[in-house]
RNA sequence: GUGGGUGUAGCUCAGCCCGGUUAGAGCACUUGGUUGUGGCCCAAGAGGUCGCCGGUUCAAAUCCGGUCAUCCACCCCA
């Protein structure tokens, strides 16, 4: 039996490991333009890190969580998830002190033990951002704005919808929960399978149903959250649809937008996509004003959000979307023939490198035509040719791979070559 | 957890319905096309337990059953 990868697990090679970097980058230096730094926090939690910070409720801690106990008795999580790990770090590390406001970033795997499908795997990569300490509208609205210049800076501010809304607080969610049931439940028979069980488990997420005659129904509802949110709450969510505007984010107020962790407080964002399938949230996140009273520490307002990479990446894909690549350094193939060449080829490659160039060689003994070809397939800008009448008279050929242009030059202008080896003086 | 699709060379796949000599193609790889020069072209070569197990049959990649893997969708999520 071959051993094999995980289910649901991805192995990654060049050109996208290189994509996914990149986008990391991208991403990253928006943050860091925004004041955050970032915060590196371990991949594995104690097991109630997530239940008590997600809620014991959510699919996430009740099914997806990769979880076992160690050897010392502890019952441990892979991380699913940024958000709680985050906090317990600031809790831990009493940040609330050392600063009124906090904003980190992290970016890392996150684990979650669900079907794979496009789009979705049990191993991903996430990069998100927290703020700590501020209760202000205008930290949501600093935070969205963070989210739509990283997206605008990946090149996909075209494919991408922002959606907010506002779930309110605990208490005023559940009257209008209340309400959501009742309405519901009289039109019980309207509904499909799905969301009669949801009315037991969670009436809110029958807003997010596709179902058309669910569409239908719940479109008709003759109240909205709104009508249950306090007046802070309402205040808050209208301070924050004023700034988007006055930022001019484009961004649609949708009451249908339920999250699946407990402990958003007011403020829920996602940003949508429709080119990915029924996977159409490539970021996600809101407010979190209880979080960290609940997790022990400080009452103490929070915002934030995660945003997908490889989800990114499939977005980018999907659209087309050209990012300017870092660009390799030219690369240079040292080609030799016989023995004595192989070793002074390695000796060379060796020293170049040292000056800060990108150099390829042959380990074996290997007909020139052969070297050629791979010098050509690799895409080698310029080949150094060290044969034996390049040995006996001291001398290297270097040829332009791209023109063709050859020329002999004296094995000491190599080494007398600069920092940046440029070859093109020497051709 | 539920439903559907697919498993044949490193990759993408054909062959399967209508069982039958050494199981194919393209790409990639290796070597060569007269002495030490790449790209195009040409030739040769290497590479496969046809996912696995069992059944039917004189004969199974092909038919049947099971199993595993993988993908897609639902659920949920980034």
């Amino acid at each position: 039996m071959k051993i094999t990868r995980l289910h649901g697990f991805k192995d990654m090679f060049h050109p996208e490991t290189q994509r996914l970097r990149s986008v990391e980058d991208t991403v990253r230096k928006v943050f860091e333009r925004f004041g955050f730094s970032e915060v590196i926090i371990p991949v594995l939690e104690l097991s109630e890190t997530y239940s008590t910070g997600l809620g014991d409720t959510t699919d996430i801690v009740q099914k997806e969580m990769y979880t076992f106990e160690t050897k010392g008795g502890e019952w441990v999580s892979m991380r699913p998830e940024g958000t709680a790990g985050v906090v317990r770090a600031y809790i831990e590390h009493s940040l609330h002190r050392k600063s009124p406001v906090t904003k980190l970033y992290y970016s890392g795997e996150m684990f979650r033990h669900e079907k794979p499908q496009e789009g979705r795997q049990r191993c991903f990569n996430q990069i998100g951002a927290e703020l700590f300490g501020s209760r202000d509208p205008l930290a949501d609205s600093e935070i969205i704005a963070m989210l739509w210049l990283a997206v605008t800076e990946l090149g996909l501010s075209e494919h991408v919808e922002l959606e907010l809304n506002s779930i309110g607080k605990p208490a005023e969610r559940e009257l209008y929960k209340k309400a959501l049931l009742e309405f519901l439940s009289q039109k019980k028979d309207s509904l499909c399978e799905n969301c009669r069980n949801r009315l037991t488990t969670n009436p809110l997420r029958v807003l997010d149903c596709k179902t058309d005659t669910c569409v239908e129904l719940t479109s008709g509802i003759p109240f909205s959250i709104r009508d249950y949110l306090s007046e802070q709450s309402n205040g808050h969510l209208d301070a924050l649809l004023r700034s988007l505007e006055e930022k001019s984010i484009p961004h649609r107020l949708n009451p249908r937008i339920v999250r699946g962790l407990d402990y958003y407080t007011d403020t829920v964002f996602e940003l949508t996509t429709d080119k990915l399938g029924s996977q159409n949230a490539v970021a996600a996140g809101g407010r979190y004003d209880l979080l960290v009273g609940r997790m022990g520490g400080p009452e103490t307002p929070a915002v934030g959000f995660a945003m997908g990479l490889e989800r990114i990446l499939l977005l980018l894909e999907k659209t087309g979307t050209r990012r300017n690549s870092p660009g390799k350094k030219q690369l240079v193939c040292i080609i030799h023939i016989g023995d004595e060449a192989r070793e002074k080829a390695a000796n060379i490659a060796d020293d170049l490198r040292r000056k800060g160039m990108r150099v390829e060689t042959e380990y074996e003994n290997k007909s020139l035509k052969s070297q050629m070809r791979k010098a050509n397939r690799t895409g080698a800008a310029y080949s150094v040719i060290i044969g034996e009448d390049e040995l006996r008279g001291k001398v290297f050929s270097l040829r332009n791979m791209k023109t063709g242009e050859e020329k002999t030059i004296p094995l000491e202008k190599l080494a007398a070559l600069g920092g940046h080896g440029d070859f093109r003086k020497l051709l």
